[in-house]
DNA sequence: TGACACAACTGGTACAACCAGTCAACCAGT
DNA sequence: ACTGGTTGACTGGTTGTACCAGTTGTGTCA
């Protein structure tokens, strides 16, 4: 008998969760935040918990806080920030098809131009990618361990790049694909990738284009292979 | 006469920018910052204020906070996420340029694949564009009005692109573009953007390519308009 | 030498108070 | 019908202190 271990967060992180679904549900009315007591009172912690909770949301930019006034909820669509993806894949347990096929479509913009930049200044990540690609074509069945490939394939690609940003989104967006796995488990649902991995060719004339340096080259091949996911999941 | 308003930052949030600053400078030996205690008594603040700070770098996966043991530096490039531009676009009060130019190609990579879908999924976007182009036309010399209705263009592209993650991308470079202003007040440093608004006709092929429903053509020129940017930049 | 126990850290939570803004209602004065 | 001042009941901002809980190093004892 497998027993799960007791999640223990801080207080303050369950306050910060619960306060932020129920911002995302928009729960409250008149998009007015009850005040840091009552609050404190309704979650039956101490009110410092519920002021750190309001500060990571503030700096989510989901509630703008002004002394004396009250707590205001603000448009997340058009205060919100990238972060939020991960916040906003998952909630109350579904995933949101319609923000995961964002994320693909993004993945696959950036992605192209990331491969064509590589290309221009780090041609030599070529040999890299290509160590890479041959280890995923040697366990084609193995689908953690592509998925692991997979991550340092890309993660080669934007480091090459040379493009700060685009190392962070990357982040952001394996930080989705984090949560994706954690809330769906070993599903099915991962159909998409195995039917991506089934083109590790593609992966290979990517490299190819790089070790050319041939930046217009990369960017249609990554982005030939990146956009078939995003219509395999309904774009 | 115009008086502008008198700055009044809570503690924790000027304890955050300290840390902030501290973290990104890299001056904390092997990673490891001083207890919340020892920081509340530097900075001379009560300790609920560093601990409000301390939450929202860890939300920003800047540190990793463990109880009993120390608080530890994380590695922002392979950690942080998106929203780590504002802080690390101006640091000190000098501009990062390699961060503005990687802000740049993103902008472009993004606002091309924008247009595209725009063009695929809300072609009638089309008309409120081209009022936009022609407002820019008739005021030609008025910097400001032209930053704005720019803001507005584009972000009536991302959103007829119905990508909820554009729209979060949007905000955090726009973020970064008014933290770019703040910092150069109205310096001499948007000849970037003065030349780009000297193809206003670009922004007028973007509108009819999104009218017409050609997604391919919405995307190269869009790419095209945006990238000279980034080339000017040092691209 | 190894296992255990303790002490001295660390962050996490709590209560109680007070400072400092906001807002609405009311009240002069103009 | 306005202006500005006053008041009181709210709001968030700050503080100090105490204690709980987990980590880590150290020293003792078998």
């Amino acid at each position: 008998m497998a027993l799960a271990p007791v999640a223990a967060a801080p207080l303050s992180d369950q306050v910060y969760r619960r306060l932020l679904d129920a911002i995302l549900a928009d729960e409250f009315v008149e998009g007015i935040l009850p005040s840091e007591r009552d609050l404190a009172a309704t979650f039956e912690v101490n009110r410092h918990a519920v002021r750190e909770a309001l500060k990571r949301l503030q700096q989510a930019r989901l509630v703008e806080v002004s002394q004396g006034g009250s707590t205001k909820v603000l448009d997340y669509r058009t205060e919100g920030r990238l972060d939020l993806l991960a916040d906003l894949l998952v909630r109350a347990g579904t995933v949101d098809w319609k923000v995961a096929r964002s994320a693909l479509e993004m993945r696959a913009s950036i992605g192209a131009d990331a491969a064509a930049l590589c290309a221009a200044r780090a041609p030599k990540t070529h040999k890299a990618l290509l160590k890479v690609a041959d280890a995923m074509d040697r366990h084609l069945d193995d689908l953690a361990a592509l998925d692991a490939d997979n991550v340092v394939f890309w993660t080669a690609i934007v480091e090459g790049s040379a493009n700060l940003l685009y190392r962070l989104s990357l982040n952001t967006l394996l930080d989705g694909l984090r949560i994706l796995d954690a809330s769906l488990g070993d599903d099915s649902v991962f159909e998409l990738a195995r039917e991506e991995y089934r083109h590790v060719g593609e992966l290979r004339e990517v490299a190819d284009a790089i070790g050319a340096g041939d930046a217009e080259r990369a960017r249609r091949a990554a982005y030939q292979h990146l956009r078939r996911t995003v219509t395999a999941a309904g774009g």
